[in-house]
This record gives C-alpha cells, structure tokens and sequence, in this order.
DNA sequence: AGCCTTAGTGGGAGCGCTCCCACACCCTCA
DNA sequence: TGAGGGTGTGGGAGCGCTCCCACTAAGGCT
C-alpha cells in the first residue's frame, strides 16, 4: 500500500485536470496574482476534486526552504517545561501558527553532543527559522543563530543590549507594582529573595523592587533585605531562613519566583509566623503553585501566552522579509492578587 | 547569502571528493553493509572535511519518508500540557528521539478545521508516524490513523479492545494500591471521587477501588462511597460535598486526581475536618499541586517520562517494520507517600 | 497602422537525494 | 579452463515541486 507511488494527485495531476500548465497552478498554490480569475476557479475546483495535498519534501527542495521553524529547549528548562509558563507559550505559539502551514519542530538541547548537532541542523537549513526560551546570559546559541543570519526570536533576552530580536515581559514594571502594592497595604519591612544574579531576568525584578523601595521613601534599599535565591524552592527557604535571621522584624517579602515564595511559607511557617498578617508574600509568575498554597499566592503574571503569540508573529515576519531587522517586545505584567498580603 | 546555491557541500561534491561514485556515498550514509572499507573510509573523510550534511528534503523526497514524526495534542487538553505530566512524557518523547535523526513536530488541534487539516497532512503522508496523547473514548483519530495504515502509538487506551498500539499505566494497580494503602491505615469508611465514566482512565482507577475495597473485606463496595466527578477541582468539590452529606462519617478519600483531591481537601477543611487525622486522602498522578498541598498528597506515580519514551521507541519500531503488529504495553505505577494519609 | 507594453501562460531545467540496473571484478567449483 | 556465483561499484532515472524564460494575446500609445 505505502509502495512508490501512493497515488497521491500531483501537482501535474492537478494541471491536466484543470486543462492548464504546471506553472499555472504552481502559482495559484501559492497565492500569485499573475492568474486569471479563470484559471484560478479551474485549477482550485481540480485540487478539491482531486484532494491534492502539496508535497512538502518537493516543495522544500525546490524552493529551498523548509516551512518548518524549530523551538529550542536547553536542558536545564526541560524541568520548567512542566509550568504553565512554558505551556502557554508553546500554547501562544501553536495558535499563532495554526493559520500558516509552518511547521513547529520541538528540539531539546542536552548534551553538547545535541548542541553540535544542533548547530549543524542550523548550517543546514533545516529550518526556516529559531523560537528560543530562557536563553542564559552566555548561551552562545542566539550569536550562532546571528552569525548565520537565521532569523531567531528570544523569550527573554540575555541582557540591556541584546541585538537578537526578543519577546520579553516587562519584569521590571512587574516587580516594582508588587512591591509598591506591599507599602500600599501598610508594609513597612519589605525583604526580596532574588534570583540568581547572573540572568537578567533576575536583575530586572531585583531592579523593581528597589525602585519601589525607593519610591515609598523607606530607608533606601537596604542591602539587608536582599538576600539571594536561586529560582528554586530550596533556594527560597535558604534565603528566607538568612533574611529572619538579620531582620527578624520583616513584615514583607517579596520573592522573585512563585517557587521561591513557596520554599520561605514553609520556613515562615516554621517559624511561627502567619501569612499574611505577619509576614505578607508576593511571588512572581503566576503559577500552579501559587494558585495552590495555602495561602494562595499574590503573584505578578506574565501574558505568557500572547508571548509565544507574538514570538511566533514575529519570527514569522523576519523570514518573510529578507532583510534582518531585529525586533524587541517588551509586553505588561499584571499582579494578581489573592490571599497572601 | 541566503541564495540559490548555499555553498553547502552536497552528496555529489562528496563523491568527487571521495573518489567515488554518488551511489556508495549514498550507501555508507544509509550504513549499508555492501561498502568495502577503503570506500567506506574514504567517504567518511571526505564528509568530516567538508562538514556535509544530508538535506533532508531531497533525502524526502526521494525516499518516500519524511523522518518526522508528529505529537498530537486535541485542544482539551493543551491546558493539562501545564502538568508535569505532558511536560515528562515529552521529556521522554525527546530523549528516546535524541540519538535518532527523527524529527518532533508538535500539532495542536484546536477546532474541527484544524482537524481535518491534520487529516489531509496524514494523507499526504508528511510524517512516518503519529503520538497521540489523552484520546477520549469518542475520538476517531486513531481510526483514521489505522485506516490509513499510518503507524501511531495512543498515550492510554480507549477502552479494553484498543486495537492501536498504546501505552498506558497501570491504572488499576495503582488505584488497588493506593486504596490498600487506606485500609492498612486503619481506615475503614473509604469513599472515592472518580473521574467521568466515559473515559476508560477513570473506570479503570474505580475498578482499582473496588478491587481494594473487596480485598478488605469491607462491607462491598458500598454504592454510597461512589461520587462521581470529573478530573477538575470543582468537580472535586462537588463530589466531596455530596459524599459529605451521603456519609458523614467518612474517614478517608481516594480521589481519582490530585486535581480532584486538591478540591475535595477544600470541601473537608470548610466542613471543619482535618487531613488526615480525620480524614485521609490519596490522589493520583504525583502533579506538582499534590506536592504543594497542605498536608503534601500522598498521590499515585506513573512513569511518566519512561512512558514518553517507550512511546517514541514503539513508534519507531512500527516505522521500521513495515508490517503493522500492533503493541500494547501497560507500565507499573508506584504509590508516593506523603502527609495526607 | 505599427509599435511597445503588460497580463497571462506553458513547460524546461534543476533542487539533492534514493533506488536500482548494469557492470566490472573476484572467487569458487566442476 | 570455463561457467556460475557472489561483492562492490557507477551512474541513469526519477521523486514533485519552484523558478524562470519564452511565448502569445490583448490592449495603449504615437
């Protein structure tokens, strides 16, 4: 059944069939404006007649290209793609591409072995074009991508001068209303667990904290009230166990990530404080996790899911124009608040 | 730079190199076995030295294959794409991938134009084979696929007669397990939240329920302990209200989902009940909400990535024979004791 | 009327592979 | 010594498209 030729209509099938060339319905397929309305009708009522599909593989070869773009996940991220984060932005991505025939290729980065691979698939052209997520500050991929002039779209970018095009939520803003929201509701003491200091993103949040602390004219930020995480739960606790122990007086905290927030609720806990009329909580990215804790979570969302949207639009217009022009979207974040200040 | 001629080396320019003929650089490619060494060798070299790698769309094109296949995800389910669970079975997907040159490509399917869109990419055979995750009951997908002949591997299984290859948990062992796990506690009144009847998953975790409630030497299956809910955590609310009202007295909940059990806990703590010194709860599927819960779910753990790449490694052995014999294969589950029991 | 444009069209050439036939070449055996 | 089998090999013929050149027909201008 599956033997040479499948009996698949052709495109040349097709051409016989509306009683015109292949060039003709070539460019019919494609959208050209040089046909006749005639030819047009003709040729599209052959390809219903005959349920013909373009061959994708013929096509490729041909006009060399692919219509296939790849999605990048490096390995330390493949954890991550359990959140809803990720999933609403391939969610994003997928609509955004449901109208186009591109194809969305899901590639995992492990090992370098997978990267040099990678790198090859790229030299290739395999692909029209890279979505990347949580690219890390010296993730040599976005400049092997530049250097090859694939066109790329980050999810994040690696630092204030990224020249790759980028999608990004405005962490900075998120941050500075989550904090600003802690004063408002009366919060004198107000502590950050940061994320590691070598991503951006956690600079960025960082960076709002203490324009918020500024803003509320507290005693500037004090450098006692930031203490480091690292984007894990663990990390939280740690961090939260070091803030009680030099500020025992802390009346707010705001951690950089929902995870985070969940590791210092226990520590909290442990301590015998109370969410929130002791210690008010903020987490940041809205997750699960932050619907589900007890208290449920006040957190900053992203709209993660318009990312991946415009992620997609994006890309898709760098390989439609030639030209490399690079884009950078910075979208708004929202806090949502729930039980925990 | 991005023009006709791309100054990639192609299998032709190989063989030059090679002193050979295009056909032998083609075989030791494909690793066949009618190579001398000296040739073998020779081709190798020549391709390190000119970085060449096979353009996929002609190797397509020519060869009747796409080395693609496609992961599908009907639209329902895009949101639990959120759940460790998709998350680790693509994990899998992607490790048992990895050493292969197969592509993943990822097709949401949305709306019934979507649908029969991906019917005519099937037809059109632009992939080797198909990954279908969470198939209900009703979903005519997998019969498309078997009509086409197109090789396919169903994460889970319709009902007891599933034709198409699958891979499944052991729903009822687990289910039996967990619930065995209840009684061993001690308890005696054990109720159970289920999932909708209508997918074969939640009639084989009562099955596991009841096979355990038997085993006690309990009372039978007392019709009173059943409500009926529907995976979501409303659904588990209502379920658990209703077994509140049916039987006050119960002292413990296997809930068919931890999502379930995350709302049934809401309905014991607002009827004044502790978890577990007054009630004891199991859920099932070992999600991040289960660890996050307090008391933390002790849950039922399937071997999500191990799922994922027995089914990667089932497809491809479908791809590879050309005859279709079907493969079922159901993996154990593990009971993951934490505080709420 | 003659010329130049433009819209519309057909089909050759080629994209880079795989498949497979034909042809050496070597060894065996009678 | 010759027929009969392997092995290994080269290269023609496609796979189904897109690109582009050549061509026709219909109009617009002087």
């Amino acid at each position: 059944m599956n033997g040479r030729h499948s009996g698949r209509p052709t495109l040349e099938e097709v051409a016989v069939r509306a009683g015109v060339g292949r060039g003709t319905v070539s460019r019919v397929i494609n959208g050209s404006p040089r046909v006749s309305d005639r030819a047009k009708a003709a040729v599209e009522a052959a390809i219903a007649e005959l349920g013909y599909v373009p061959n994708r593989a013929a096509r490729a070869l041909a006009g060399n290209r692919t219509d296939a773009i790849a999605l990048v996940i490096p390995e330390p991220e493949t954890r991550l793609f359990a959140e809803p984060y990720f999933s609403d932005i391939i969610r994003g991505i997928g609509a955004e591409l449901a109208d186009t025939d591109m194809q969305l290729l899901l590639t995992f980065i492990r090992t370098p072995k997978e990267r040099a691979r990678f790198g090859q698939y790229l030299a290739a052209h395999r692909v029209d074009g890279v979505l990347l997520v949580s690219v890390h500050e010296d993730d040599p991929l976005p400049d092997l991508l530049e250097q090859l002039e694939m066109p790329a779209v980050l999810n994040g970018r690696r630092s204030d001068l990224e020249s790759v095009s980028y999608v990004d939520a405005d962490n900075v803003g998120g941050a500075r209303a989550a904090v600003a929201h802690l004063f408002a509701r009366g919060r004198r003491t107000v502590a950050t667990i940061t994320g590691p200091p070598d991503m951006y993103v956690a600079r960025c949040r960082l960076d709002g904290y203490r324009q918020a602390v500024e803003a509320a004219g507290s005693a500037g930020a004090s450098s006692e009230l930031v203490a480091r995480g690292d984007f894990t739960e663990e990390g939280g606790r740690r961090a939260m166990r070091e803030l009680l122990v030099r500020r025992p007086d802390i009346d707010a905290v705001f951690a950089a990530s929902d995870l985070m927030a969940a590791g210092a609720r226990q520590v909290l806990r442990e301590s015998g404080r109370q969410v929130p009329s002791d210690v008010a909580l903020v987490g940041f990215e809205d997750s699960a996790i932050a619907r589900h804790m007890d208290p449920a979570l006040t957190s900053v969302r992203q709209p993660t899911e318009e990312m991946g949207r415009t992620m997609a639009r994006v890309l898709l217009e760098e390989i439609a124009e030639r030209a490399s022009v690079r884009r950078h979207v910075v979208l708004t974040t929202e806090l949502v608040q729930r039980d925990s200040v």
